[in-house]
DNA sequence: ATTGTGAATGAACGGACATTCATTAATTGC
DNA sequence: GCAATTAATGAATGTCCGTTCATTCACAAT
């Protein structure tokens, strides 16, 4: 919460580390901070303060502050694609349980925590305006979009589904998924992740009747 | 485009106007620069110019940016409100015409073109840090979920449909037609509002396949 | 120890922006 | 017509913030 607490206490105060190092720090930081003021309100001197570090830090590491948000959004990405990448490699190797992760990732604790939704949101919220905002959420999208029509072609085969139009089912699973997002974000009466899962999974359950146990 | 060309051209410039006039005039160019520049890049310099007004006329109509950018959210809302409305009157007094109504009205031109949906991202993208903001964009979803769920009701009793968890159902038709918006949005080939419209009508006549007919 | 290197600092700078307010001008009531 | 009223202006003000850069400091090589 107080952000002149980030040093690390006994710890001799390090004040040279590797570029990485810095470089992640801050991005945790610029986090935070859109997580906590927004977009419009985080200010370098937010950052750094809260990174314990001084004025001039962001600049040095990432040249300007539009440098730093362009990487914060994409090391969100990065991270979420991480996320999926590891529930699906859990997953045992079937059409029907690797769908199942494939969405529980969204609605994993590190993913869909309130704060990096709001990041994301924040991010979202300014893609109109910022090509460089809209083209790093595109290739979120296009990436995980490519895995869930592998995925939802093999469902298919496997339970000889009719008339199920695979571009469009997929469209509404993420536009689904996205709508979940936004409603962790604002709902008054709190909706929880699980209970988000819960709506994603019955919806599939609906879609794949055969494999509905597969979606519980 | 040009934002200097606002000032009725002939007519010798109305240098005074009613409070109620020239408030919605400035909402206006404010949901303009919004979509144009984002939250953040827009400025009351931006809004009075386009407006075809003086520097200070914001201040003097709404005292503070901060309560321009309220008075916008709730223009909006209401706005939205509206539309929703105007679409449930036009439609017959049935339950399912009157869902597919409910629905079509979160992708009729008025409310669902890119720069409206663009501001509403702009403002979702601060609701964690703004209570303000927060608060109209639930009072958005108060009041048409209160709607929605009388139309599920009336249906399911209609159709006698067994197994349908009505506040589950709500929430997941209010996802997927935001988590629609997010993609008109941002997608890359341009998802368009029809398209939009179109995979949340499939996706009702699924859950209500007695009343398919109603949602094509 | 001495020196070279580059990470880190933080004071200073300049530009942008919200807000103020004295002034101007249109409109209304008398 | 003549105040009185109030919308509107726009230059001025003060604050905030991103960026710069001369300086300091930690560390490694020699």
């Amino acid at each position: 919460m107080d952000e002149s607490a980030a040093i690390t206490p006994k710890a001799p105060v390090r004040r040279r580390a590797a570029k990485g190092v810095r470089k992640r720090q801050l991005i945790e930081a610029t986090i935070e901070s859109i997580a906590k003021r927004g977009l419009g309100e985080t200010t370098l001197a937010h950052v750094s303060k809260a990174a314990g570090l001084s004025q001039g830090i962001v600049n040095l590491h990432f040249t300007s502050k539009e440098n730093l948000l362009n990487e914060t959004l994409n090391f969100l990405r990065e991270e979420y694609d991480q996320a999926l990448q590891a529930s699906l490699a859990k997953s045992p190797d079937m059409p029907a349980p690797r769908l199942a992760a494939f969405v529980r990732a969204d609605f994993k604790a590190s993913v869909a925590d309130v704060k990096k939704v709001a990041v994301w949101f924040a991010f979202w919220g300014e893609v109109k305006s910022r090509p460089a905002y809209r083209k790093i959420c595109q290739d979120r999208v296009k990436g995980s979009n490519k895995i869930l029509h592998g995925l939802l072609q093999a469902l298919v085969d496997e339970g000889q589904y009719d008339n199920i139009d695979i571009p469009q089912l997929a469209e509404t699973i993420t536009s689904l998924a996205d709508g979940l997002w936004l409603n962790l974000l604002i709902s008054a009466r709190g909706m929880k992740r699980v209970e988000a899962e819960k709506i994603m999974m019955q919806y599939l359950a609906s879609v794949f009747p055969k494999h509905a146990v597969a979606f519980q």
